[in-house]
Formats: structure tokens, sequence, C-alpha cells
DNA sequence: GCAAAAGTGTTCTTCGTACACCCATGA
DNA sequence: TCATGGGTGTACGAAGAACACTTTTGC
């Protein structure tokens, strides 16, 4: 094996890639990294990734090696870009082309060229091998872009979950609070949502100016009707899901646009 | 210079890079193309790139196939990602990292393996070489995207340019229409336009409400005045000039948004 | 002097932001 | 029962879209 030499005309470097998986555990973000087994940089916190094989696309490389490094399996990942700087890799010249995915928080182990595996969080980061650190900065501005042309949340949460717990994701994404009333229109309008506690598809909605305002009135002169028996007001805490058809619409949708 | 060869344990893949180049012309966008000298798709149009060497990053390296092949020469690039297809180049496995451009429509020449380089209409593009009718229309859409975020135009325009002329330019690029006055309007809301006539650096504009209506009154009873010799209105085709500081502020600023 | 292009203003509507209110839930 | 969290509604202001008017230029 040792002896197998693959030789050239004009010098090639080598072709990586690396991947920045986002987890978000209800609280902030964390990403997948590995401990290093090898060298160099052996011992220290690293991207997963490695060298693409002849018959795969960068991506397929990606998918494969978090799968291979951490056990991770995900079917598709978002390109960030290439690096390419001279000396990004001790070894030799290395050109990366780097991906980012978004993850439900699972079980990782690490594997292969990768002692071990963890979820760590943005917010308290390790010194990193090579240049993954520009790297995940730049996913990071990415994912920052392209949260407002296609929901997020459907990869990273369970199946139901609440409102608050979804504004979390937005604020620990974006790095910015929102109001709840807020946030709370903006994503219902998106109708991407589904009630998912009764299995209603297009929940009640805000802006009922003229029903509201006289039964208002009813209110005031004893005419109440004591709220969610009869007008259907969620209860605290109650679940939402998304409408897994509205969401990829959504997703493709090149005019769809969330502002912030 | 035959014999001599690379060798490597492990098989590595080519890496090139490939540049599309816009230029306008007044009325529509056109690409820099070259048409190919050698095999393989000898004689077909392509975009100008070439393999890169291990001395230089992969923007060096689009600068500088970028000049040999067309002779225009662009100091900044911005990267539109890397293609990966296993099979995107019948001679061997070759990754290509795209850019693009914004150029002036200057002369170009052939060079190099180029036979010669044309500035070709995007809506009159001939069948291309390898996958680049791909990348370029990954381009589009990037750029389109970026149009939002950094205002474009000094790169395009000559130094001295009308209002119509830097609107024709966003309609070619966005390939959609404006109402005139609306275009003008947020324009001259960015702050990135100097009246170049006269050498205001703010020159007047709307929404003067108060002023204005006192002056229609004032008007209505005789007190006229006929018009830009004392309000100092705009003459037609009036020539703007960006003012190069503002500019390139807004290229940096995270928060820029332009709506349209 | 007329048509077409271009400079300037106004109105309407949409939507983001800020804020008030009320009900549920659990300590 | 009270504090806290969470569902729902309203008011205001900024900004985009649509549209009217005037002036300039060239035939």
């Amino acid at each position: 094996m040792k002896n197998e030499k693959y030789t050239y005309k004009y010098p090639h470097p080598a072709v990586a890639t690396d991947c920045v998986v986002f987890g978000f555990d209800g609280h902030e973000m964390r990403i997948l990294l590995i401990e290093r087994g090898i060298d160099p940089y052996k011992g220290m916190w690293a991207l997963p990734g490695g060298f693409m094989n002849m018959d795969e696309t960068a991506e397929e490389c990606a998918i494969r090696e978090l799968s291979e490094e951490t056990g991770l399996k995900l079917s598709h990942l978002t390109q960030i870009g290439a690096f390419s700087a001279v000396n990004r890799d001790p070894r030799e010249r290395v050109v990366s082309i780097a991906f980012y995915a978004l993850a439900k928080k699972t079980e990782v182990k690490g594997g292969d060229d990768a002692k071990s595996a963890k979820w760590i969080s943005l917010n308290d980061l390790p010194p990193l091998a090579f240049d993954h650190e520009l790297i995940i900065r730049k996913a990071l501005d990415k994912i920052r872009t392209d949260i407002h042309f296609e929901p997020i949340g459907f990869e990273l949460l369970d199946k139901e979950f609440t409102m608050p717990e979804l504004q979390r994701l937005y604020e620990a994404v974006l790095g910015i609070l929102f109001d709840r009333r807020n946030f709370y229109k903006k994503m219902m309008q998106t109708g991407i949502l589904k009630d998912s506690d009764n299995d209603v598809e297009q929940p009640s909605f805000f802006g009922k100016n003229k029903e509201m305002r006289t039964k208002d009135i009813d209110a005031l002169f004893g005419g109440r009707k004591t709220s969610h028996e009869e007008d259907g007001r969620r209860r605290k805490g109650s679940k939402f899901s998304f409408d897994k058809k509205q969401y990829d619409k959504f997703k493709e949708d090149h005019n769809f646009r969330l502002e912030f």
C-alpha cells in the first residue's frame, strides 16, 4: 500500500471537506466537533471532515466523513464555500470545501481519526485546528443570511414544540432577542405552523379588528363569555408542529423572506 | 518537461477556477466568454479560468487566469462556490472553484488557451463547455441576492452617469422593471450618490412637505418662480457619480439592505 | 409646439415595532 | 393567591407601491 503512487504531470493539491453541524439544545447553539486522534493538531478540536475520494462529489464526501467520524448520518448539506489559503494545512497543500447542516442533537461518538465527538457551545469554543475557526465564522454568516430566506426549525426541534421554544432557537441563531408577541405573529403569518393539539390546519389568527371590537364592547356590558371555551383560544404551552408541505415549499420559494 | 511527475500516496483531483465576469452595455448584462483554442471542447465558448498553482489561492488563480486569457485585470472576485460533479471534466477529475466579478466593458482579447474573448449577452448565450452554464446560473443567483446587501454600479458604470442609466443597470441585473420615481427616491436615500454637475454633496431631497405646501400656495396666487432658476431643480439628463466613501462603507456594512 | 424622457411630490397600504391585556398554571 | 409565563389584540410610524404633475429636450 505504501508504495502505491498516483502521478500527475502537474502538481495537484489535495481536496478535503469540512462540516459545520449546528444543533440546538433549547437554549444555545452548539456545533459538532471532534477531538483529533492523529497529527497534525492531535488532541485538538476540529470540524469533522476529510479527504475526498475520486468517485464522490464534495457533498457526498462531507456526508461520508461526518458519518465515519461522528456516527451522524445526514442527507443534505449546504455549501459554504472553498477555503484555499496556501498554508492552511501543514502537511501539504489542501483545499477544503466546507458545508453546514442543521441536525437534532442526537448521541454522537468518535470514530476513525476522531478520538471523540462532542456538541460544543458556540459561546465556548476551544482553540481549533487548521482554519476551522474561520470556517465556523463563515458558516455563521451564511446561516444568518439564509435564515431570512428559508425557515429553519424542522431539522432542529422535536416534532412538536412550543412557540417559546421556536423563538429561543431563532434568538440563538441570530444572537438577538425578539418581542414574544411579534415573533408569534410573524411565525403564524408564514403559514408553516400547524396547531398540534387539535388537528386544525389554519389556526385562528390575529387582526380581526371589526369582530373583536364588538366583542370587547359586549364584554364591557357584561356579555362576557369567559374566553377560551367559546373562541378556541390556545392554552398556555400548547404545541405546534411544522406543516411539512408548506415548510418545504417555503424552502424552495425564491420569494420567501422573513424580516426581522 | 513531459517527464516531470508529481506523485502522491492518494489520488488527488485537479483544482481549477472559473470566472463569471459581468459587464453592462447600457441595456443588458453581458458576460465575458472565451472561445476555447484547445481540446476538450475546442472551438466552444467557455468561462475564462484554469488550473491552480500550488503557491496561489483560488482567488489569485482566477485573477491570473482571467488576465492571461482575456487581458482583463481585476483585483477582487467574489466566490460563488465549488463545483465537484465527478464527470464535469472529460480529461480527469477536476474540482472547480467559481467566482464572479463586475467590470467595465473594456476591450478584451484572446490569449493563452483562448482563441478569442468576447462580451456575450446573457440573453443570447451559446452552448457552453463543461458545466459552465450551471456556474453562470449560480452566479446570477448569487449576484441577485448580493445586490440587496451591497450597492453595485461603481464597477459597471462610467464615472458619471444619469439616474436612468443606473436604473437600467439594476433592471438588467434583477430582470425586473422599476417605477422610475421610486427608484430615484430609494437611490437618493442611500446617500451613496453625489450630484456630479455642481459639487453638492447632499443633493436636495424629497419629502419637504411643509415648505412645498406653502410654495404651492404661493404659486397658486401668482408668486410663481419659473422653477429651476430659484429652487435648484436638476436638469433633464443631469449626471450623478458615486460617493466612493459612502459606497465602500455600504459594501462593508452588514446592516445595509436595499429593498425592491 | 408637441411628444417623450426625466425631475419632483403625494397618497395609500403594508408591515415592523412597541406596548396592553388577560388567562393559565403551579408554587 | 400571586407571580410568572404565554396567548391575543391594538396603535403608531417607517417604508414600499402606485400614481400626478411639471420641466426639459429634440424634432
